[in-house]
RNA sequence: GCGCCCGUAGCUCAACUGGAUAGAGUACCUGACUACGAAUCAGGCGGUUGGAGGUUCGAAUCCUCCCGGGCGCACCA
């Protein structure tokens, strides 16, 4: 459990008492009373905003609300002393026994410790990766993808029922150009080895192995058929070899969906034309014509105003109206998009997140104002936009293009780095920070990158607790036994220490989820592993600091306890973030 | 022109969402391996949080205006 709530509630409670013996007024607003652990460790374990927050309300010093409250606080049993500081926070410290106990939480509770209730088992809808089933996964698709993908794992330890889903933009022009794409290596395939790719088809190599799976299954009798009749074979035979190797592309990384959905096959069941039935119901569509762009790169002397049918968007917080039918009566882009998200809707989701690039901001706007228009604002939408990552190489820009098929796919990366690195980068960073990413770089200092750092500290807890099967026997070193080692024998300043960082990885659990901010687990891990090395080299200078101690087995079985405990922490949080616990560094 | 995001130590980034003396890594300087794994540790150097106002007990965080950078602004997807 996380304590920090535990405590907060008991300062509530003094809090009452206070109201009881009328020295505050009662009704004040609580919902600001922190427990938060103080910046500065020197301060206490844990400290409380609470008579700063009341003062206003309660027209009281809040000096004078601090010293009250302290005392009040002292009476608690696991409270060893206070303090009350600066304009008026109330720092605590606990008895060093308690601290102690808590270890036996995280012995029991094993890799469910951390796990907190925010979520509730809500259902929530996570969109994440959905990029154009056209080729393989792109570099600069990694960091959506892994940006997800953590924050489900985040949102599951929150106990949220989550979905991981995928959108499959199967329905548009770039599936022809596709097709046609194919279908040119098709020919040569079929001996038309002179037959070059024309501009604006996609180049790549990855599409002779489909231009082979045609020739499988169909044989020649593809050539001889006119494009109306081989495109919509192509189409949907390219669409599913694409999807195959997107998904191969993603386990690369430990990426899987629970769920796919096709825009096509959305169209084809009538979504599209019901949630444009629903949208005309609720009276948000009318033919009309927009004003002229604004955008600078848009010649008006081409642009002309014409009659589209259109979403009353503005009313939904989007900044013009947008049309949901083009002047030819197709459906605009974000019409099969908004049936989507009304799709996600009906399927029971009140919560969806959409992991999006910043590039598609434009686009966020409009899918945030069509979802609320089409749901009655009865859903929660959480665009999540993840910048760019700038490829370098060595200091220079790395220039790619899908179209001139030079560019560096996912797997060129994930090969050359490895899953493990090419998640924590990604993750080491808020997604709202640009990065840059250069391979010259990540591949030189790959000992120096943060991932090592931590995965090090796992494999030297792994490490101490091999060596301790030479004292111990196996079943002493079980979870269920190491629960009755005396904890009290781990008082130093540095065992208690990082028993406190332990017990703060609920509380940051709870938080970087609420706030659907992965990289926080990535900077705890890092400061957990940091104590974990600090408390190791102390062993150095000071045998009594050691893991184990000859001829005194209570104590080192109490430090076996803790070593389980960080590994157990540790494991936990890089299980967060997709990168697997190494038990041994090569 | 408009909208969104960013600007924090030489460099790469944090800062628990308004809390106390703004912290890590890296680089640089000093020190620790007869080792429970030195891919590590201890210490030092390094800041007008882009700038100017404002809000309040309190601002890197919120508001306004500038400066600089990124991304976007079509019936394209």
């Amino acid at each position: 459990m996380n304590i920090f709530k535990k405590f907060q509630a008991d300062v509530i409670d003094i809090l009452d008492e206070m109201v009881k013996d009328e020295f505050i007024p009662a009704n004040l607003d609580y919902s600001r009373v922190a427990v938060e652990p103080p910046r500065d460790i020197s301060h206490g374990d844990m400290a409380t905003n609470a008579a700063l927050v009341l003062s206003k309300q309660a027209k009281r010093n809040p000096r004078e609300i601090g010293e009250e409250l302290g005392k009040r606080l002292l009476a608690n049993d696991n409270v060893d002393s206070i303090d009350v500081a600066g304009p008026g926070f109330v720092n605590f410290r606990l008895d060093k026994n308690y601290w102690a106990e808590h270890l036996k939480e995280i012995l029991s509770l094993g890799v469910n410790y951390g796990d907190c209730k925010l979520g509730n088992k809500e259902k929530i809808n996570v969109e994440y990766v959905s990029t154009n089933p056209t080729g393989p996964i792109h570099v600069g698709h990694t960091r959506g993808a892994v940006f997800g993908d953590s924050l489900c794992n985040l949102l599951e330890k929150a106990d949220f029922d989550v979905t991981r889903e995928y959108y499959t933009n199967d329905g548009g022009a770039q599936i022809d150009v596709l097709a046609k794409s194919a279908f040119i290596r098709y020919r040569q395939l079929l001996g038309e080895e002179e037959l070059k790719i024309p501009e604006g088809l996609y180049p790549g190599e990855y599409l002779i192995p489909v231009a082979e799976g045609l020739k499988a299954e169909h044989g020649t009798k593809l050539k001889d058929m006119p494009e109306e009749e081989w495109l919509p074979i192509i189409r949907k035979f390219a669409v599913t070899q694409m999807m195959e190797l997107i998904r191969e592309d993603l386990k690369l990384l430990g990426i899987e969906h629970d769920v796919f959905t096709s825009e096509q096959k959305l169209s084809d069941d009538g979504l599209v034309d019901k949630a444009f039935a629903r949208l005309t119901e609720l009276d948000l569509v009318y033919q009309g014509t927009l004003p002229p762009p604004k955008s600078s790169n848009i010649d008006l002397a081409t642009w002309e105003a014409k009659e589209l049918t259109l979403l009353k968007a503005s009313e939904f917080g989007d900044d013009s109206d947008r049309p949901l039918k083009k002047s030819n009566g197709e459906w605009a882009y974000i019409t099969p998009d908004i049936a989507y998200h009304f799709d996600k809707f009906e399927r029971g989701y009140k919560t969806l997140i959409d992991i999006v690039g910043t590039d598609h901001d434009g686009w966020v706007k409009r899918i945030k104002a069509g979802t609320r228009a089409v749901t009655g604002d009865k859903a929660q939408i959480y665009p999540i936009m993840v910048s760019i990552v700038n490829l370098l190489m060595d200091g220079e820009p790395y220039k790619m293009s899908k179209r001139a098929g030079t560019f560096v796919t996912m797997r060129d990366v994930v090969e050359e780095v490895g899953a493990g690195v090419v998640r924590f980068i990604m993750l080491t960073r808020r997604n709202d920070q640009v990065i840059d990413f250069d391979f010259k770089k990540v591949v030189e200092q790959s000992k120096d990158n943060p991932v090592f750092y931590v995965q090090y500290a796992h494999a030297r807890c792994c490490s101490v607790l091999r060596n301790a099967s030479e004292h111990f026997k196996d079943e002493e070193l079980q979870n269920k036994n190491l629960l009755k080692a005396n904890f009290k024998r781990l008082n130093s300043e540095d065992e208690v220490e990082l028993i406190r960082l332990m017990s703060s990885y609920p509380r940051l659990i709870e938080s970087a989820a609420e706030s659907h901010e992965p990289h926080r687990v990535a900077f705890y891990l890092q400061e957990l592993a940091a104590g974990l090395h600090s408390f190791w080299n102390k062993g150095k200078d000071n045998e009594d600091l050691r893991f184990i101690i000859d001829g005194d087995n209570e104590l080192s079985l109490a430090r076996m306890a803790l070593v389980r405990s960080v590994a157990t922490v540790l494991s936990s949080g890089l299980n967060i973030l997709g990168v697997t616990a190494l038990e041994e560094m090569r």
